[in-house]
DNA sequence: ACAACATTGTAACTATATAACATTCTGGAG
DNA sequence: CTCCAGAATGTTATATAGTTACAATGTTGT
């Protein structure tokens, strides 16, 4: 096979994935839960996988485009779970510590809360990591 | 030196700590921001610190009693910064990406907030764990 | 064909965290 | 006091997470 970029068909393709990204981004979508660097490592094995890099450089670039999340309570990530990765700013992660599932979050108001936080003495966010952990509502 | 525990006196002591407790809040509490595990390691290896476990056993406790907070988005160790670490429960963070330093966020409507979207689709929040990265007032 | 650039491959290494087991200390029961 | 039980500590090895440095290969435009 030559090398060269692929849609990724998973329903939607809002962006060109190069052929590791599009390994990674399958093993990751096809996770019920998020997955550890080294844990879609092992399971692209076949693939041809033999080193951390490859998937943390596909890694770089799916979180860079929004297509997957990181998870930094857990050092793993997560496919993201709106239909075409388009639009949709996550703001909070609802993770299940007994499944091991994982909800995106949007909520308007907390977003405006967090905003308010942050003139309040000067503090200027660049990046909210809100991750909730606790039991989703099939584990409690 | 015998072992026993020891009451920590930076001014106020909630808890009585062991030997290595002390010399890690003490690391902790001397520096102007959050320190990784094998910093603290490093620093206290004139006080006869040899291993990782010894700062870890050390730091779960001091989470534990809420008198330290781990910072998960960057793998490491404050001291918390309420005096006595009694009361004042922390909902949130704020962390200058520039020169380091870490804020304390208490918000009330924040917490609520957290605590309605939990409701909602009957997940159950146990622990919250709110990081803002960004540049605080001195670094804007 | 060839230059420029992007992507991939590989090995070694650093950083973060835990497991398993041995030793020492402390405080109480006999 | 002695001995025992539990707590705290020490030590070695290992597991997990992420990066650096460099080589090789593919891709595109001229």
């Amino acid at each position: 096979m030559t090398q060269q970029t692929h849609s990724h068909d998973h329903g939607r393709a809002p962006v060109d994935l190069t052929k590791n990204q599009s390994l990674v981004f399958g093993a990751l979508s096809r996770a019920e839960g998020p997955l550890s660097a080294y844990t879609i490592l092992d399971q692209l094995r076949d693939d041809g996988f033999r080193a951390p890099l490859q998937v943390y450089r596909a890694l770089d670039k799916l979180v860079e485009t929004g297509m997957v999340h990181r998870l930094e309570s857990l050092n793993a990530f997560v496919a993201c779970s709106h239909p075409g990765c388009d639009s949709h700013e996550t703001i909070a992660f609802a993770i299940c510590e007994t499944c091991g599932k994982v909800a995106e979050i949007s909520d308007e108001p907390l977003e405006a809360r967090i905003r308010e936080l942050t003139g309040k003495d000067g503090f200027t966010v660049k990046r909210a990591v809100v991750e909730l952990r606790g039991l989703c509502a099939a584990c409690s």
